[in-house]
DNA sequence: TTGATAATTAACCAACTGGTACATTCATCA
DNA sequence: TGATGAATGTACCAGTTGGTTAATTATCAA
């Protein structure tokens, strides 16, 4: 309330300003948030036009429905996500090495990204009928699996890893143990919660996946 | 059109059988897969109500409200569930042969109970907030993590397993790895399609799940 | 300055949706 | 057998919801 104007709300024809990126990137916004916490069944546009400083009139004009409103949050949402992924590092480490940062940063990118894992859960719930349609999206598969590639035929060459194992398989084995602590922590958290008085209701903690995947992945 | 009634649906008084048990059990069967389809805020009373043999006013005599089938529907859905779990015969096994079991057991039963998992997966977009009123479902938390308990136990003592782990942390690894898949498996197939050629889009294969976590729990 | 187009607002709407009122029929037991 | 409560069917309703119509204002090139 600093130095907001005082007739900010008042609409006997107030000036109007014309920011189309600033009213797209808002409602885009706003929108992640909603459908993270509804899902897209649950989500009501008027409820993310009413946390807009637009109207709903605009999210119509930009989106065109209330599915392409969702389907650009995806796609915004993965964009990030992929942009987020490629700033490892990890071909300055040992495979041993880059293996425990590959585990440890994605548990704690999933940890700490709870409203990315809800629009994924969201989206599996719709049989990733949404995903579907993003032609954006399709490109990004490579990425994570040629990281994950270089990686473990550094670690195979050197002798320390196992051989025979697929880049997909590695990054599945991760993606499942990470993944499932954020995006199943209620219903484990209530039928365990008796038997689980450690904080924060984390029933796999990042230094046991990391184990977890070195024990499977390094030769015996 | 066999030999059905040709005035099924003519409405001048016709006949009609009562009965409670078969009503409630249709309706909560229908439910299941409806809500398992489209999740609670997707569902529609109406589209329950017409697959059903009775009508909507019998689900309110006998639900109450939207969210009272819903709960009841996770409650026959958990139940069940925890009646198949306690099946598992895994004391007459020596203790590594009793996880490969008990892994290959929740990987098939996994895969096989879709509409389980996604039942799961849509109270856990609701927080769980639906399961948490549910006061039948809190009592069934004991009987997995016990099973497992022997088991580590019996192992541990034989020498063939690791010391300090918890049976939360072995239960939720194996949940992890065998429910990820089944959840997660569009937007997965969707990112990864072109670099998983392999048949019904499945990443993590049985085989390699008690693989990982025969390593992992077993001593080196 | 002007005129065309892009951005925005406010009021409106038809269809949907969870839920209910009310009348009626079945089952059971005295 | 008759009457009482449980079970059921039909029609209906009011609030919600995605989406739209039509008019208005900003912006900027010519």
């Amino acid at each position: 309330m600093t130095k907001s104007q005082s007739l900010s709300k008042s609409h006997t024809s107030r000036s109007r300003t014309n920011d189309p990126e600033r009213t797209m990137a808002e409602i885009l916004n706003v929108a992640t948030k909603e459908f993270a916490d509804k899902g897209l069944a649950g989500a009501r546009i008027d409820e993310i036009a009413d946390a807009t400083r637009t109207s709903k009139r605009m999210i119509y004009y930009y989106f065109g429905s209330k599915d392409g409103l969702y389907v650009a949050v995806l796609e915004a949402a993965y964009g990030r996500m992929r942009q987020i992924e490629s700033n490892l590092h990890l071909s300055d480490l040992e495979p041993e090495d880059a293996l425990r940062r590959l585990v440890e940063f994605t548990y704690d990118h999933h940890q700490s990204n709870e409203q990315f894992i809800r629009l994924v859960m969201s989206e599996n719930v719709q049989r990733g009928e949404y995903l579907a349609q993003s032609k954006e999206i399709q490109k990004l598969n490579g990425s994570a699996l040629q990281t994950i590639q270089d990686l473990y035929t550094r670690g195979v060459k050197k002798g320390v890893f196992k051989k025979n194992l697929t880049p997909l398989e590695i990054h599945s084995a991760i993606s499942a143990l990470t993944f499932f602590n954020v995006s199943n922590q209620h219903t484990f958290g209530l039928i365990f919660k008796s038997t689980a008085p450690q904080g924060k209701a984390q029933t796999l903690k990042k230094s046991q996946v990391v184990d977890m995947m070195v024990s499977y992945v390094c030769a015996t």
